[in-house]
DNA sequence: ATAAGTCTTATAGTACACTCTAAGTCAAGG
DNA sequence: CCTTGACTTAGAGTGTACTATAAGACTTAT
């Protein structure tokens, strides 16, 4: 009979990066559900840190808290949302690399500037050629 | 004498995509700097066009009004600014490089996990498997 | 025993970047 | 001429995701 370590609210907020004060937000928003002990007192176990793990990877990819809350539901719902489930994450996943995309069309044009700026710089092209004449080139 | 094109506010927020609101609210910021006829009213030109597009590009790779109010701040200072400006965009290229990152290795466990669903769809994984162990297998 | 931690609900504040309204004046186009 | 659009300042509202406080009760640790 290993006993299952228990972790009250502020260690766990250590453990997982989080402050308390988000805990109970997640807890209000349905994304978490913390244990009770006998006296009402919150506590995490092991699961609840890979769960939160997961959950901080999904934000990482920039899933809004609305459709984390969807998916715990769907999860909470049992296995026959499992086709649900994972289109909300083909959906995450979808967005996430659009917007990667996007973001390394903006840093591209970013870079070429920098390079402009080096250019100048250096005096390697010409003082009056201008960014946009510049960015043609590329085009 | 070929006159230069002048845009009124609505007819340039068409052309890039910014509500009228927006502009006067960039213009506050100081980002940006239409001229004003003779009665006081703005009007914008291909080089705003131009100007606004980067901007655009700018805050595309995430970069804060606030980088970009210093960023033209420094413009507007003359040649002298030109290493401080190209630090600035140097910064924004570091951090939006990280977050491009950031956002990959996350894309990375979404990924795995929707692996993880065909594969439990699929029943080519047993059933049983969690997440966790599955993503070990990538560690 | 006492300090520190946790519990509750409700509410307010923060940060960012808009987004919109009011209210009154003035200008431009058909 | 008259509707549509532009001007002004100042302030309120939106959305997202926290972040914090109050206040009173109760628990846990030293």
């Amino acid at each position: 009979m290993t006993r299952v370590k228990k972790y009250k609210i502020s260690e766990f907020s250590r453990l997982v990066g989080l402050s308390t004060f988000t805990l109970r937000y997640y807890e209000n928003e349905g994304i978490i559900k913390p244990h009770r002990d006998h006296n009402g007192m919150r506590y995490y176990t092991t699961a609840d840190i890979k769960w939160i793990g997961f959950v901080l990877h999904l934000k990482g990819t920039g899933m809004k808290i609305t459709a984390l809350k969807e998916y715990v539901a769907l999860r909470a719902a049992g296995d026959a949302t499992i086709p649900a489930r994972r289109a909300l994450l083909a959906q995450a996943q979808k967005d996430c690399e659009a917007e990667i995309a996007e973001r390394q069309a903006n840093l591209q044009v970013l870079n070429h500037k920098i390079d402009w700026y080096d250019g100048k710089l250096d005096a390697s092209i010409a003082e009056t050629e201008s960014f946009e004449t510049y960015l043609k080139r590329f085009e």
